[in-house]
RNA sequence: GCUCAGAUGGUGGAACUGGUAGACACGCAGGACUUAAAAUCCUGUGCCCUCAACAGGCGUGCGGGUUCGAUUCCCGCUCUGAGUACCA
């Protein structure tokens, strides 16, 4: 029978699903392998082309390391909770999760179709409550929980209390809040159970608090920084502003330094850990107080103002310091001759919007605010001054300038006329702009002067906090993770409120279910939309928390319940916990890089903390696979003299000679750019009568390359390709497409080679009238060569995940046995299991057709190469002159330089080349090349 | 501005440690089969010069360098894509 790819492939879906071929065993003889995909949002649109392309690659990989002997964990999931399904919900009354379940499962029959071998006996929804009532339960950790930094990890709030017993504050190395009190256990006795209460939420690892949020009013919910764009949600591009909220936050910032230095121990893409970093933003240098000079006006909020900078060494050469225009002092300490000044600077700070401060950092603005300070090293008056530069938000709110060294203070002080003194005698050119070295010795410095850099910074941080003045200083720009969302369609957040304080419902009330509300959006006072259910209150009285979780909640520790899903007594067991351990391969897109994968790390780094998992990172080794674009086609239509449009397509090569109008056509109406002019008409009404301007008998449509969407009739559907070519072709076409972690466009072009080679494949199982057909007689050492190459090469391409270069050495072998017409048994079966990983469905058929039981080829041995097959001893030794390759030599690869030499310089053919010039020198190296110099 | 990634035929891409650039596939051209088309098969296909060539020249973004030899290493530049942005 000729390849029916149809019935193949859905009896071997069948078979899989009813024999449970994939489902994993959390224990084994054999070492274990977890294979993780980011599980995908279930959105109504469906799959497209490119969602499958991380899936496929990891799948390959988790069928070859389940033919290399791995006990291999390969789960898939939703990530059902979302914004979509609500915004949906709202505008037609279907409530989220039956719209989420339709659309799983549309999801599962697209994914069931390519032939995956998930083990879906282990599949996750993170809106199932039996899923979310253990993101509840890791809530309840987190708010049971402080950071101990004197361990350097989390505890139980219990050692916290226990420390506030014997010794009151003084012994506590906590990441806390900045306003916590400080006491002795005799206080700490005598506070009220309420008292105690505010007091431990400000070192709680989820704690509530007054917060400047980022309030989308359209979406009518809070967002992530890493959810806003230049002041627009990342999702639907809506206003964002800034609101003051009472929020639930996660203290991820006690994990920051264990998050950097994590980075350096984990096998992930370089600009996902450059990215990382930059998020969490480490700067170490020092604090350093100025002292506010009391003006005769009185003026004076506090003693001194706080700064934040890297370059300590450069003290000496402060000649200003910068407020924040929002800084909360400005006005305390605005002189009244300066009070306009600051006024109307800063009016027109407000003015300027996020997006005008960002495009414009060049023009030096400021205002002095008539006040001066003093100089902790050198006793020196400095001005005051305010500037949109300086960001509240960063830091302390407050810089030193130090125009010699650095370019923006540079700017700052030539522009207000304000002194720039020379601090390092290497610097140069201070006059034209800063010079930032860190080389030579201290001048102007007071009694730093002659110290290198070094030496000056350890002395100044001694020498400062001796005084009082300051101190050494880790700054991080990453902030506290908000952790609540106004939003219905979420995890409901396991927290009751009684008398304005919160308190965790009990862990035998999980999960706390998410209540039937009768409309998806805020009441008519702004509350959430949760405050709609009715009778649902706590049963001590109070109410419950409005707010749901954030969409990274339910993502943030998923890959543990795949290893024990569906345990109802615990997130996992730890006898499941112990044997799977951490992700060995995780693939997913890059646009996770600083939010998922960073909170996933927190958690993970938590949960260890508690003595409940075992390892410190998560993801052992992370693939971003590349994005898919769309590739759009567009027909040209002719307008006439008035611009009017005409009737009249016109093909691409030909438009330059009439005036024309680009319009979107579907790509699944042309084919190789080609135009099928007869579904064209039938596409849409309006061009039922179309006339075409042809080019060589064809229309050509016209390409962009664009975004994947339904508006741009640019989206391949995988079904439409399955159904035409099969799941074994698309899986290796969208690996043939090119490197994995390379973003490209699609383009269905070339799916034919494919299909082409996967019917040559069929074929060398068959004789002519397609009957099975296969001999057992001894292999040829040519067949044996052609073998043992493609075992070799595709092994050390999937180790290396380059497996677009694998399906053209497919190609070669196939190609290699078809000339050689092999029909021999041993050689094709091992062909059929080192294909199986890419193409499962032919594989298995061919499999069982060469007598072996069925569904045994999953697990059946990757063929050993064995290098003798490969040995040659003659080698077409490439001869070049000058490095310009000439002409091929056949030598025994036996032969040393001096019998090379002297059979080259015999070679008629090789003489002509010489021209009667004589080489000067000869170059051999074995096996690969001669060259001769001339 | 900074950081990272990249630039190879008409197209997607290959060349893994400095050793025959363009594998494999698409497309295109020619041919076989067919009444014809589709499908299938065969042949050719980097560019230029040439009737043609197992003749010559050019050729991996551009300009230099190291080397017997560079797509690969080094220096400088251009462009494209991604991320990030007054972070003190």
């Amino acid at each position: 029978m000729d390849y029916q790819f149809k019935e193949i492939e859905q009896k071997w879906q069948k078979f899989w699903a009813d024999h449970q071929t994939f489902k994993a065993e959390s224990n084994s003889e054999k070492p274990k392998y977890y294979v993780l995909d980011m599980f995908p949002y279930p959105s109504g649109a469906g799959l497209h082309v490119g969602h499958p392309l991380g899936y496929i690659a990891s799948d390959i990989f988790s069928r070859y390391k389940r033919l290399k002997g791995f006990n291999v964990l390969h789960p898939m999931g939703y990530d059902s909770f979302g914004l979509p399904a609500e915004q949906y919900a709202i505008q037609t009354g279907q409530h989220p999760a039956i719209t989420t379940e339709a659309n799983i499962a549309t999801y599962r029959r697209q994914l069931d179709q390519i032939g995956f071998s998930f083990d879906w006996s282990r599949e996750v929804r993170t809106s199932e409550p039996s899923y979310y009532k253990w993101t509840q339960w890791i809530f309840m950790q987190l708010f049971n929980s402080w950071y101990n930094i004197e361990n350097d990890r989390a505890e139980d709030i219990t050692t916290l209390i226990e420390k506030f017993n014997a010794s009151g504050t003084a012994d506590v190395k906590a990441v806390c809040d900045e306003d916590v009190k400080s006491f002795l256990p005799s206080d700490w006795a005598t506070f009220t159970d309420e008292e105690k209460q505010i007091e431990l939420l400000k070192y709680r690892l989820t704690y509530l608090r007054e917060s400047t949020v980022n309030w989308c009013p359209a979406l009518g919910t809070v967002l992530a920084n890493d959810e806003v764009k230049d002041g627009f949600s990342e999702r639907g591009g809506f206003p964002v502003e800034q609101k003051k909220m009472m929020q639930w936050s996660m203290r991820i910032t006690a994990y920051a330094d264990r998050l950097l230095q994590g980075l350096d121990t984990i096998d992930w893409p370089e600009p996902v850990k450059e990215m990382q970093r930059n998020w969490i933003g480490k700067s170490v240098g020092a604090s350093v107080k100025f002292k506010i000079e009391t003006s005769d006006s009185g003026l004076r909020t506090s003693d001194y103002i706080e700064v934040f900078t890297t370059r300590v060494d450069t003290i000496f050469g402060v000649s200003y310091l910068v407020l924040a225009p929002e800084h909360e002092w400005v006005a305390e300490l605005t002189t009244p001759e300066q009070k306009q000044a600051v006024e109307d600077y800063i009016a027109l700070t407000k003015k300027k919007s996020e997006l005008d401060r960002m495009a414009d950092t060049k023009t030096v603005s400021g205002a002095f605010t008539g006040t001066y300070v003093i100089n902790p090293v050198s006793g020196e008056r400095v001005q005051l001054w305010i500037a949109d530069y300086v960001l509240a938000g960063y830091g302390t709110g407050a810089v030193m300038g130090v125009p010699s060294g650095d370019q923006r203070d540079w700017l700052f002080a030539t522009h207000f006329n304000l002194p720039i003194v020379q601090i390092l005698d290497a610097q140069k050119d201070i006059d034209v702009q800063a010079d930032p070295t860190k080389e030579g010795k201290y001048i102007n410095s007071g009694f730093i002067n002659g110290m290198e850099y070094k030496e000056a910074v350890a002395f100044l941080n001694n020498w400062l906090e001796e005084r009082g003045a300051g101190k050494a200083k880790v700054n991080f720009r990453q902030r506290d993770a908000i952790f609540g969302r106004q939003r219905y369609w979420g995890e409901p957040i396991p927290v009751y409120f009684k008398d304005g304080l919160p308190y965790l419902v009990q862990e035998e009330e999980l999960p706390l279910l998410l209540p039937e509300i009768d409309k998806y959006l805020p009441t008519e006072t702004g509350e959430p939309p949760l405050a709609r259910a009715e009778n649902w209150l706590p049963k001590d009285g109070g109410h419950y928390e409005l707010s749901t979780m954030p969409g990274w909640a339910g993502s943030s520790w998923y890959w543990y319940r795949y290893m024990d899903a569906n345990n109802n007594n615990e997130f996992a067991s730890k006898e499941a916990i112990d044997y799977w351990q951490a992700v060995d391969l995780y693939i997913g897109g890059s646009e996770h890089a600083t939010g998922h994968l960073l909170y996933s790390r927190f958690w993970n780094k938590f949960l260890k903390d508690l003595g409940y998992t075992k390892e410190e990172e998560p993801f052992k080794k992370l693939i971003n696979q590349g994005m898919i674009q769309g590739r759009s086609n567009f027909v040209y239509r002719v307008n006439d003299e008035n611009g009017k449009p005409t009737n009249t397509y016109v093909s691409a090569g030909l438009r330059k000679e009439y005036k024309t109008s680009a319009l979107h056509v579907d790509v699944n109406i042309v084919e190789n750019d080609t135009l099928d002019l007869a579904k064209f008409k039938a596409w849409r009404e309006e061009y039922a009568n179309a006339e075409f301007i042809l080019e060589g008998g064809k229309y050509i449509c016209g390409v962009e390359v664009e975004k994947m969407s339904k508006s741009k009739f640019n989206v391949v559907n995988p079904d439409d390709l399955i159904e035409r070519y099969g799941a074994d072709t698309l899986r290796m076409y969208e690996m043939f497409l090119g490197p994995l972690e390379q973003s490209k466009p699609w383009n269905t072009n070339g799916i034919e080679g494919v299909f082409k080679f996967l019917r040559k494949f069929w074929r060398l199982f068959h004789n002519e009238e397609w009957v099975f057909h296969v001999n057992d007689v001894v292999p040829t050492k040519a067949e044996l060569k052609a073998l043992h190459k493609i075992i070799k090469k595709v092994q050390d391409d999937i180790e290396r995940f380059s497996f677009n270069t694998s399906v053209s050495s497919f190609m070669i072998a196939v190609n290699e046995l078809t000339d050689l017409k092999c029909k021999n048994r041993q050689i094709l079966e091992d062909m059929v299991i080192i294909l199986s990983p890419y193409a499962p469905h032919i594989c298995e058929e061919l499999w069982q057709l060469l007598g072996n039981d069925a569904g045994t080829l999953s697990y059946a041995a990757y063929p050993t190469f064995k290098p003798e097959y490969l040995v040659e001893d003659e080698f077409a030794y490439p001869v070049s002159i000058n490095g310009k390759m000439k002409m091929n030599l056949n030598l025994s690869l036996t032969l040393a330089q001096p019998e090379v030499e002297s059979i080259l310089l015999a070679d008629e053919h090789f003489q002509k080349f010489l021209d009667g010039k004589a080489p000067k020198k000869i170059i051999f190296v074995k096996g690969k090349i001669i060259n001769v110099v001339v």
